[in-house]
RNA sequence: GGCGAGAUAGCUCAGUUGGCUAGAGCACACGGUUCAUACCCGUGGUGUCGAGGGUUCGAAUCCCCCUCUCGCUACCA
């Protein structure tokens, strides 16, 4: 039966390092709903890649020593080890800096400026170069750049924007009449009240600043940026032509049925992604599923702490389809998720360890000790007035196909899976109230046992065949073990629909042999012993990153790059004055959440300053603290408060703060230079 | 500050249009069982359903107010 297509994607990811378990969760959900899909009668395609242009790749390469083409190559690669260490079945793996790719991108570029829906900015005088943004004049804050506060000047470089306010009215109207195009729904509301609503603004679309990029073709000191890059790969990876000769199977593929990203981008996935398919006059992706993260619960993860985890490691540790079942499982709808050793112990020991893995061993191992290996359906009931527990059991196995669809449909992976696992421990239940050890010792209930391991054989063939797109493994192991092949989702569904409950109890080939020596699937995992194997690895890592970091007492941070600005002349550098300030009194602001409101010291005059660190300091701690302050900075209002100078703090890449202080008494009032 | 979501058992959460002794999974304790990976099955909760007020015969469920948490956004000189 065929569904008809979908196409399926995941976001791309950046190629500026090596992914750990958090950022590789993505694609494992993208996976289990394309196998599901497909064994579901869709005919799937499924599509994942790397986005591989950017400043940031331009100056790693360039740390390295090598090219940002070799850079990325690099990187891609090790992407794409971990894609397969996973088990996933991409259909097809876009790179950004393919050929075809780039010579779209540069096509569609030039179609929507020759449409005028890029146009050369003109915004001379209004551009921030620390933010490589330009702004209009209506944005700016007491004429400077709204985001930083850094004064923005004449632009000598031009840049490329696109209009989007052009296409918002429809793109609203597409919101409102498609409540499922954003999931979680709540998405919905974010995107309409913070942007479309209040007015959306013209997106920049190039850069000059730097060359790591798919030039623009008609004017080629500009780049295109990020977005018009990296978005269009779900159109140019299926064959998608700006000039109209699509191949066939960007028309029947296209519009794509989901888009599975991350929460944090569903703005550019919601809003601009639609917004140039609008410009491009093709239709918009059916959904776009904005997914929760998967969180170290233990922790931030840091290279300098040693605790990040790899994809790699976990399977190195629990197995390929634990790793599967782990993400999936502990993955809410709408909350973010947490992972933690215990947790993953506890559910390798409770879930695969005994529910399904103890239930497909006893089986097997009834089987064996009483038939030989081969137990045929006798259909022999309980005996009359008894219970009929089979019925039951019967019942939720035939059901469990349409329960498990139907989370799928509304993409709840988590409760799909545990659908599965209701029959499974429905299964164990029916052999503690059969007792087969009972039925074997009297050899007239001999029928009656070999039904009762036939009917669990059965619903392990079931069970074991809805689990395959989560674990495709363990599904095929298993159904090696009862020496059967797994049922297609097609039966199944016939059999829930129409309430088949002969058909579907009767699924296993009566008469099969099952293997003689089970394997076991899942071994139980001791909590102290893994922590064990996990702290020797971290510790091993560690020291293999370096043993400089021995000696301190304070773990050091891990390095981190910024954007590089301009040179500046010792003048320029010499207009800023700086001294050592000491707090004297500190209150927090009251309605805001990040900033907290100073009385400085500076020699002798006493300044109030505000400062966005509510988070990282109590106003309390702040007291008597010596720090480093810029003291002719421009005053200005915030918050309805003037504040007339700077606290400046260094900031880490997860945006945690540490004021300067100096590292040897120094009077307030003390010049730093 | 704006908009939105939430606060239910030790932990993670379900609780439909208000209705009988408020549920599930995990963890924990006890009992049973022995086919099995010391497993499986059963039993066990004095939970102020965040605080307070209101509507009602009756509210975890509706209204008001308060406190706290979270998301997006703004402010982070």
């Amino acid at each position: 039966m065929n569904k008809g297509k979908y196409y399926i994607t995941t976001a791309i990811a950046y190629t500026s390092g090596k992914p750990h378990i958090g950022n590789s969760y993505e694609i494992v959900l993208a996976d289990s709903i394309a196998r599901f899909k497909r064994k579901d009668g869709y005919d799937v395609f499924f599509q994942t890649g790397t986005d591989e242009h950017g400043q940031k790749i331009e100056l790693k390469a360039q740390e390295t020593g090598i090219t940002p083409k070799e850079f990325v190559d690099g990187v891609a690669g090790q992407i794409r080890e971990i894609c397969d260490s996973l088990n996933t079945s991409y259909d097809k793996f876009i790179r950004t800096t393919d050929d075809f790719h780039e010579k779209q991108v540069q096509k569609i570029f030039k179609k929507l400026y020759d449409k005028g829906d890029i146009y050369k900015g003109a915004y001379e005088g209004l551009y921030c170069t620390p933010c490589e943004s330009f702004w209009t004049e209506s944005q700016l804050v007491d004429g400077k750049c709204p985001d930083c506060g850094r004064e923005v000047k004449p632009a000598k470089e031009e840049a490329y924007f696109f209009k989007m306010s052009k296409y918002a009215d429809r793109l609203i109207e597409h919101i409102n009449t498609h409540p499922e195009f954003i999931q979680p729904v709540s998405r919905k509301n974010e995107m309409m009240n913070n942007f479309l609503l209040p007015g959306l603004q013209d997106l920049c679309v190039s850069r000059t600043s730097f060359k790591w990029g798919i030039p623009v073709d008609f004017d080629d000191k500009h780049v295109i940026y990020v977005w018009l890059d990296a978005l269009t790969n779900y159109i140019t990876g299926i064959g998608y032509d700006a000039d109209g000769n699509s191949t066939d199977q960007y028309k029947k593929l296209w519009p794509a049925d989901l888009h599975l990203i991350g929460k944090d981008i569903i703005r550019f996935h919601t809003i601009y992604w639609p917004i140039f398919l609008m410009a491009l006059d093709e239709p918009l992706p059916k959904q776009v599923f904005g997914h929760p993260w998967l969180l170290q619960g233990d922790g931030k993860m840091s290279k300098s702490k040693g605790n990040v985890i790899y994809a790699e490691d976990l399977i190195q540790f629990f197995g390929v389809d634990a790793v599967r079942y782990f993400v999936l499982h502990e993955m809410p709808f709408e909350n973010d998720g947490v992972i933690t050793w215990d947790l993953m112990v506890e559910r390798m020991n409770s879930d695969l360890a005994n529910t399904l893995g103890n239930l497909v061993n006893r089986t097997i191992s009834m089987s064996n000790k009483y038939f030989g290996g081969v137990v045929e359906n006798k259909r022999v009931g309980v005996a009359d007035g008894a219970e009929d527990v089979d019925a039951d059991l019967w019942k939720v196995l035939t059901d469990t196909y349409a329960r498990v669809s139907k989370k799928m449909d509304d993409l709840r992976v988590a409760d799909a899976i545990t659908e599965i696992f209701v029959l499974f421990k429905r299964c164990n239940k029916y052999i503690d109230e059969t007792m087969p050890w009972a039925l074997a010792k009297d050899e007239a209930q001999k029928d009656r046992l070999a039904t009762v391991l036939y009917n669990l054989l059965n619903g392990i063939l079931v069970g074991t065949s809805l689990l395959e797109p989560y674990m495709p493994e363990t599904a095929v192991k298993i159904a090696g073990q009862i020496n059967a092949q797994l049922v297609d989702f097609e039966v199944l569904e016939e059999c829930a629909e129409n309430q088949d409950i002969a058909k579907a109890s009767a699924l296993y080939p009566s008469g099969n042999k099952v293997t003689e020596a089970p394997e076991i699937l899942f071994a139980r995992q001791d909590l102290n012993e893994v922590m064990e194997k996990v702290e020797a690895m971290f510790a091993e890592r560690k020291a293999a990153a370096g043993i400089v970091e021995e000696e301190k007492e304070e773990v050091p941070e891990d390095v981190i790059d910024i954007e590089p600005k301009d040179v500046i002349s010792y003048d320029d550098f010499d207009k800023c004055q700086f001294q050592v300030g000491e707090i004297l009194e500190c209150k927090e602001v009251p309605k805001s959440k990040k900033l907290l409101c100073s009385q400085v010291r500076v020699g002798s005059s006493v300044k109030q300053i505000l400062s966005g660190i509510k988070q990282h300091y109590s106003a309390e701690e702040m007291v008597g603290k010596k720090v480093m302050v810029l003291v002719n900075l421009q005053p200005r209002e915030i918050a309805g408060m003037m504040s007339e100078g700077m606290l400046l703090c260094a900031e880490d890449a997860e945006g945690n703060l540490a004021l300067m202080t100096p590292e040897k008494a120094m009077p307030a009032g003390a010049e730093i230079c």
